[in-house]
DNA sequence: GGTATTATTATGTAGGCACATAATCTGAAT
DNA sequence: ATTCAGATTATGTGCCTACATAATAATACC
């Protein structure tokens, strides 16, 4: 367990890991330094450093200056999620995708969703309301506001053709994202878009995009019966 | 917009992640390299390769060897979520939290949950059924199987003391796992023991952890009615 | 014209050095 | 004993060099 031939950030990643799944260290405990770790697997500290915050983003370590390192005494389970177009999510599950613009209509002022605490004033928004179809059949219905402060050109464009939120994925980067996962009754309306019995209880994804304070959009999506969500799993498995 | 004394990655990193969101840069745009962009901030390669890893790691831009790097041109939204433990959640929403084991049983064999197509043996498992409660009323059902052979010392714990949910992330730690989140109607044991008319569509994780190719445990945690997951944003807001 | 081989090149990694930073620890002063 | 200031120390960052690796681009060959 010594001098071997380990070199790779990686191989010390694995070590450390093997070391802390295998138990020798648990939760809670402390871990050598990095230079003490270098030095047994007769590497330089950097690559260490390498190693253990890859570790420590993944939260499996916590990491503290001149307090050292220790093994994450309340790991949790980090899940990602990645949320793709909805087209490009539809046509990877081999079907056929279309897309039907129910609405698109320009408001003075925004509802409450857009708005963060900081922000008073009244903004003006688009409110587009998209059916995506999976095979013809329903599979994502798109309520969804668009800031017109941050993005009057979204007047311009034939969302017929395009749906918003391709549209936006590729012409509105935005610095962040909120996600909100939650199970809903649907409205009499959305019932009937979703061809679903009304108040039959579905899956619902709320997203907020801003950039900086500046709000984008806000979205609730809600997805066909029968919808999973699955983690993207980082590691890879043996 | 040179020379300045932006010197850290983190600086950098905003640079450019200022020019994609400004739409300098356009998704599927190809970026300067490396080096170049090196020379423009007036620093060195290794701080401008530290930045663009971590747009990379966060889906931003798409790196190829000798091809450069690009705005990712299908950005796709990423949403971590954080499953802390179950009571720590309770008790951070200012609840008291209480747990009941409803049922721990050995099986001689598992059912098809926890085993992946690779495994074909019979593994002996421990079927463990319990209800954690916020401020005495349901919050989440476990409904979990363990693997006895990779979790032997399960049987030996007092569940009613520690859920196995606590006991396992504090002395389980796993190499991989899957989340599965999605709407499920209750059984009609689970709509009781939730206290939801039978039938109730209620949000429910499932997950699956593993040593390797070992598995560990499989639950389905079917959540109370307005449960809602919130991603972390990682990006901190101005 | 197509195909295999060989450069070329942008990113990735390893190592080393110096210094910054944030906790912690120590010890002096009250 | 408590508080505050300064020393200590493990991690974090920046820079540099050299080389590895994976693609693409260029070339030679048939």
């Amino acid at each position: 367990m010594s001098t071997g031939v380990r070199n790779s950030w990686q191989d010390v990643r694995k070590y450390v890991r093997g070391q802390i799944l295998n138990l020798t260290y648990r939760p809670g405990d402390k871990l050598p330094r990095d230079e003490d770790i270098a030095r047994e697997l007769n590497c330089a500290r950097s690559t260490v450093h390498r190693a253990m915050r890859s570790l420590a983003e993944d939260g499996i370590i916590e990491r503290r200056r001149k307090a050292g390192t220790k093994v994450n005494p309340d790991p949790v389970t980090r899940a990602t999620l990645d949320i793709p177009i909805t087209r490009i999510e539809i046509e990877s599950r081999g079907y056929t995708y279309r897309h039907q613009l129910i609405e698109s209509r320009v408001l003075k002022a925004a509802p409450a969703h857009l708005v963060r605490p900081s922000t008073t004033d009244a903004i003006p928004v688009c409110h587009i309301r998209t059916l995506h179809l999976a095979d013809e059949r329903p599979f994502v219905f798109e309520d969804r506001w668009v800031s017109l402060q941050t993005v009057p050109e979204i007047r311009d464009v034939d969302l017929a053709e395009i749906s918003a939120n391709e549209w936006l994925v590729h012409n509105r980067p935005y610095s962040n994202c909120d996600v909100e996962i939650f199970v809903d009754r649907t409205t009499d309306t959305e019932a009937r878009i979703m061809e679903v019995l009304s108040g039959t209880s579905l899956l619902v994804l709320e997203r907020t995009t801003w950039i900086d304070a500046a709000p984008i959009t806000h979205v609730r999506a809600v997805h066909a019966k029968g919808y999973r969500l699955i983690s993207t799993d980082r590691q890879a498995r043996p």
